[in-house]
DNA sequence: CCGATCTTTTGGAACGATCCAAGGAACTCG
DNA sequence: CGAGTTCCTTGGATCGTTCCAAAAGATCGG
């Protein structure tokens, strides 16, 4: 009956492991937060926040009358308002919205996850998030995961207890969505974006998805390499257990059916979305005979880790062999040659989740949106090549 | 004596003047944060927050057990812990850090404000700074300012409101040390990155100072080309008036000096530090008569660039000219030719940048550390063009 | 001058946690 | 058996803000 584990966290990464609670041997007196309270109170007397308190007693007033003034209410008289402003400014005052929003019940943040930050496609989302949350009035809680599903767990547990208002979460690769379930509860509005956890119960919690148009996409690429005759064509990299690689590949299928190709297994190669592996497995294409003369790549840095691989056989890509990528990052458009890809303007996606998520904060009963994002077929030289 | 405009900022980005204090017109009447009270709370009555009072309620003990049990005190007895435990397990228990911050008087975030995340330097800074944050029990709160200044204080007052433990700030372009020491204030811990802004009070604050090592940096490139036989160098992008082209500049100068050569003005080219302009502003090297054969650039970006004008000027970087760049952008490894540049593993500098600002909170008065971090020279085909 | 109305101000109770001093129960010991 | 110890638990004040109901002044007509 205690199958699933569930752990609070403390600060400093502090776990305290709930199942143990069976342990009498104290098994917490490890956990070191008392020490904290026998340090004294780091900042001197002096540095301490200036309050509404200190506001009102500096100007005769209450501390009701100054909040309302804080906030602009029309009640205050002309001149109490003066003369408190005048207070504001004298003392340096610095609003403590934490302690507002405890009233309040209501939070002024926004959980943002993502996996890897050093991703230009996800630092391109997360910066556009954080412009139109900040435009909001609201700030960006960061988290990244580095794409392991037990970091992304602590992760979130920390910023959950943030009480963030929402969040956006680009879950790692293969996170299970019963535990995050688990761990988000089911009131807190969450954007799930760019890729699909397994085993979410969509219809329990209201979390509204947002993904790009993979299949669709992929669909564009191939068919642009159909276009320009290619007829054995290749699906080159990601892992099959990714959302966004199998509906990148049912894209690249769709294409092939509508010219009446049959998609060939052997033609469907599987590498780490890295440069590197990509690189590495490029020999995987020419194995069997008739090889394949182009390729749709998994994403950027697949089809840029492939046309380095193509290089080290002698080949040259846009010339002897077309690649199209995924995501349009930087560099392809000045890689050698220059890459064919999808591009989804990564910045703009991140206004949209942070608009979406805002909104579902206001109406949270309304049902949940399932989104998808168009992407635009950029056509580079790295898919020149044609079958003469 | 006003000349200092003082701004509050309140949720939903609106700002309250307070140089406005003398219309009397009701000109705060629009600001419609009282709007929000008329809604009725968003959230259900079921969707409430489980707290401590529930907790100890369900169990039959009081708050202050449960609160003790939460925090891993030796305290209570071990049966009451498991019962604790169980109703904490039970009712999905979520701790509420703002309240205890409050109650408290700490915090338990860190901001990080930097010019732009879609710079790869700066999103690997912050995944460093992320991480490292993390691992200590801290959340991030992200700002991006653009390189605006306005921007730059507005999220600035924004994240004050937060309450953060501490902030690390790379400052916008132009940022004016004042303006940022009157949001600031003198008691929140501020590490400034990367860059210097002008008029800043370095003792009256106690801001440490954390930056690459630019003049070592632009040195080590300028002697490389200078082995390679180049007289005539350039300094090429970048504006004079940023801290860190300066810094640059005169590490050219230093290597230059080092080997007996004067530095000609028309040899220092500003240009925007984007790809763009630098590519733009490439002709103005060749305008005068013995032109250069080699520069440094400011950095990769404005490096990439020039490689691209020099192309068409029908010249090939590597072969006919020599460049260098700064930062060891992730594409400078795989452009053609791949960039000689100068690397400083922003990750680690996150981390690095996120251990100081925690030193600092936990040791608010020892004095300011003013640090450079190493940087070394990727020596790579861009740089490959000799004198003959 | 009195009550009615309107405008402005206010004290005190929240919010969800922690801290503290004090209280109760169970033991020990002389 | 009563005092002292140890172990565990607790009520109430507190952090900095907002909300609410009600008080205090001001204005006015009759």
């Amino acid at each position: 009956m205690l199958q699933c584990r569930m752990q609070l966290i403390f600060r400093a990464g502090i776990i305290l492991d709930l199942d143990r609670s069976n342990n009498h041997e104290q098994p917490i007196r490890s956990i070191p937060i008392l020490r904290r309270h026998k340090q004294p109170d780091p900042r001197p007397v002096s540095a301490r926040r200036v309050t509404l308190t200190d506001i009102a007693r500096g100007c005769g007033v209450s501390r009701a009358t100054v909040s309302l003034v804080l906030r602009g209410s029309p009640l205050p008289a002309a001149d109490t308002r003066t003369r408190v402003q005048a207070e504001l400014k004298k003392q340096g005052y610095v609003y403590n919205r934490a302690a507002a929003n405890l009233r309040q019940r209501r939070s002024s943040s926004v959980a943002l996850v993502v996996n890897d930050l050093s991703n230009p496609f996800f630092a391109e989302f997360a910066a556009g998030v954080d412009e139109a949350l900040g435009a909001a009035g609201y700030v960006t809680l960061l988290g990244s995961t580095s794409e392991s599903p037990e970091r992304q767990q602590r992760v979130l547990t920390s910023l959950m207890e943030h009480d963030p208002a929402g969040i956006i979460l680009s879950p790692a690769e293969g996170s299970d969505g019963a535990q995050l379930q688990q761990i988000l509860g089911t009131h807190v509005p969450v954007l799930v974006f760019n890729r699909e956890p397994a085993h979410v119960q969509w219809t329990a919690s209201h979390w509204d998805y947002l993904a790009l148009a993979n299949r669709r996409g992929a669909a564009l690429a191939t068919h642009h390499l159909l276009e320009r005759g290619h007829r054995r064509i290749a699906f080159f990299g990601g892992h099959a257990d990714s959302s966004s690689c199998r509906e990148r590949r049912c894209g690249y299928a769709d294409a092939l059916a509508a010219a009446g190709i049959a998609v060939e297994p052997e033609l469907l190669i599987e590498t780490a979305p890295t440069r590197l592996d990509a690189a590495a497995r490029t020999a995987a294409l020419f194995v069997h005979d008739p090889a394949p003369t182009a390729a749709v790549c998994y994403n950027d840095a697949v089809a840029l880790g492939l046309m380095l691989g193509l290089a080290t056989r002698g080949m040259r890509a846009g010339r002897d062999f077309a690649v199209t990528g995924f995501d349009d990052i930087p560099e392809a458009a000045v890689s050698t040659p220059p890459l064919t890809t999808l591009a989804s303007d990564p910045r703009a996606r991140g206004h949209q989740a942070a608009t979406r998520i805002l909104e579902r904060v206001r109406h949270p009963d309304i049902d949940a949106v399932r989104g998808s994002v168009p992407v635009r077929l950029i056509i580079r030289a790295s898919s020149e090549a044609t079958i003469a």
